[in-house]
DNA sequence: ACCGCAAAAGTGAACGTTCAATTGAACGTT
DNA sequence: AACGTTCAATTGAACGTTCACTTTTGCGGT
């Protein structure tokens, strides 16, 4: 019984058209008589006719589908990014695949490959796990693409906030404060945005004249960024003597992971020890006590991105290889003076 | 210059055989001999062919495509989803086109319409704004699906916890703890584990004989499960006389929310007030103090909706429609006894 | 009347792959 | 030596569009 989904073919029979006609008019190319529009109008509305993107995209040899190959999709700031990404996309026509690395080098590659294939007309990179071999990958395979907190030396833009800067704002906020003792909660070591970050923190430091200087690294790439290694972090960071009086986290969820091991310290936050995290996510303004931070425009960075990668897809190079956009301090509870 | 990408055709060409040879070595079809099969392999690796996965789809009419469509993508509890269902469909051969409701009930019939153009084998719902119309929508343009905690009064397979045994659980959970005044911050209200959740809520207070009963309803989609919601409920809650000792809320990110309220309004989690969530996001555990909820199998209900729709794509009627899959009551510091 | 020209519609090929049918070769059996 | 069977490989068509051309139609100007 299962009617057949019906095709151009079916249309112009229905329409009394040549199949070339049914494809002017749902392109609205060429020219076509009104009449004669009316007739395959009806024709399509009737069979309940849909064009078949497969036959269209073998055709013009585009799919109008872009890859999305996020680090972690769980991570609330991927997911924000996630979600301004296919916004952006549907806007202009276009869907979205969803390659989730998982953290996973292993799971980078093979979505490299997948892309490859060549189903997907461009690529939003967010984040990188090996970046060197996935930048070599886009340039030996020419595929088209834009990076989102992953900086690259090559010719393929880029999309970020100055993390060197807003590392720097963070400290100096700190320091501003009184305080003296600042601890750093470094991302993923080999990450860009890790680097960039704490070298805003050394050099507040340095500018401000302050020698006591504490970073904890995160190496396993699988365990970055989020709760849990900040609360291992700082639970390494309490050991310390003399303690930090305010540690700056490369991240929202390590920030928030760190509460967890002050409070159970039992420490107070802000009096005994203050904290500031980096993205804004939502979680930052709930947290108890609601956490000062750094704001990304991540909804305009993914904009962004998607609009350059549209203009490469467009056959544009690209006139400016590095989008640099715009954060904001945004100072909540987390924060205050430092204690005598 | 640019080296247009190789096909069949010039893979065959090179190693000196038929398109339809290349064909069954690239699938490993038919009977190849392995001389000619070294030969092809060769010439596949020197001109680094990659077989063109729309012409494959052409001709194969299946597109190796799932679907994911999920009503916000920045809800933790939906990431974990979509981490899920791609590692799923990835294992099996599939990738995933994301679409994202963001809440809306236009972006989720716009979302429905480009499925129906038929570019996904399948698809995979999880949650729905306006759930008659897509159930309607599924069975007219007969489109293989599966639902994750959206049930479906038709044939189309769901996946599930029992919510109202939750709700059950949590509710008991508190009321062990001597409370008698128990509130429930309810979720968006058309939406059926909203429902059951709430259902249960009932049911444990009527069992028990309790008679208090306060209940916020959220009505706004799109406000609906999350932090805001939550603070909002909760303080809306605290005004009432007598206030409750304790809360229920229909998500983690609500409880979460509530907890700022509740620290606002001067009272401490759990001396004065008692907040049971549910889902046990990551986040949970690292709220201040960690909150008490319930844990739902993300994961395997995701590897169970994926399953399920491939035995679906395979042809298979499903045998069981509807999949329950155990849930955890969490008790962590958030819960203890009711105040005297 | 005739020509020219634009608008409207049609025709056949092509996109890169797989399917169904077929050929040719190799080999063992009677 | 003729025959059937299996294995290896080939051939031509088809999937549903769009592209580049061609044909037909209609219409105004000289």
């Amino acid at each position: 019984m299962a009617a057949k989904t019906p095709t151009m073919k079916d249309v112009a029979r229905l329409a009394g058209v040549s199949v070339q006609t049914v494809s002017c008019v749902v392109n609205g190319t060429g020219s076509i008589s009104t009449r004669t529009r009316q007739r395959v109008l009806r024709a399509i509305d009737e069979l309940n006719y849909r064009p078949d993107p497969i036959a269209r995209s073998m055709r013009t040899r585009q799919t109008r589908l872009i890859g999305l190959l996020v680090l972690d999709i769980t991570n609330p700031v991927h997911s924000v990014i996630a979600e301004a990404v296919e916004s952006a996309a549907h806007a202009n026509g276009y869907k979205v695949i969803l390659y989730n690395v998982s953290n996973s080098p292993e799971r980078e590659r093979e979505s490299l490959e997948a892309v490859a294939e060549g189903l997907v007309d461009g690529l939003v990179i967010v984040n990188s796990v090996d970046r060197e071999r996935t930048l070599r990958f886009l340039a030996e395979e020419e595929i088209l693409s834009v990076l989102i907190d992953c900086q690259s030396d090559f010719s393929v833009p880029t999309v970020m906030v100055d993390n060197v800067r807003a590392g720097y704002v963070a400290t100096e906020h700190l320091i501003r404060l009184g305080h003296r003792r600042i601890a750093h909660i470094s991302g993923s070591a080999p990450m860009i945005i890790s680097q960039q970050r704490l070298e805003g923190y050394r050099r507040a430091l340095a500018d401000h004249g302050l020698t006591y200087e504490r970073v904890v690294y995160l190496m396993k790439a699988s365990w970055d960024w989020d709760f849990a290694s900040g609360y291992r972090a700082m639970r390494e960071l309490l050991e310390g003597d003399p303690r930090p009086t305010a540690v700056f986290a490369a991240s929202d969820q390590m920030a928030i992971g760190a509460y967890r091991a002050i409070v159970e310290a039992g420490l107070r936050i802000p009096q005994d020890i203050s904290v500031v995290g980096f993205d804004d996510i939502e979680a930052a303004a709930y947290a108890t006590p609601p956490l000062t931070t750094i704001r990304q425009p991540f909804t305009d960075m993914a904009a962004s991105a998607v609009a350059t990668l549209l203009r490469l897809m467009d056959g544009q190079r690209a006139e400016e290889t590095l989008h640099i956009l715009p954060f904001e301090l945004v100072v909540r509870g987390s924060t205050a003076e430092a204690p005598q």
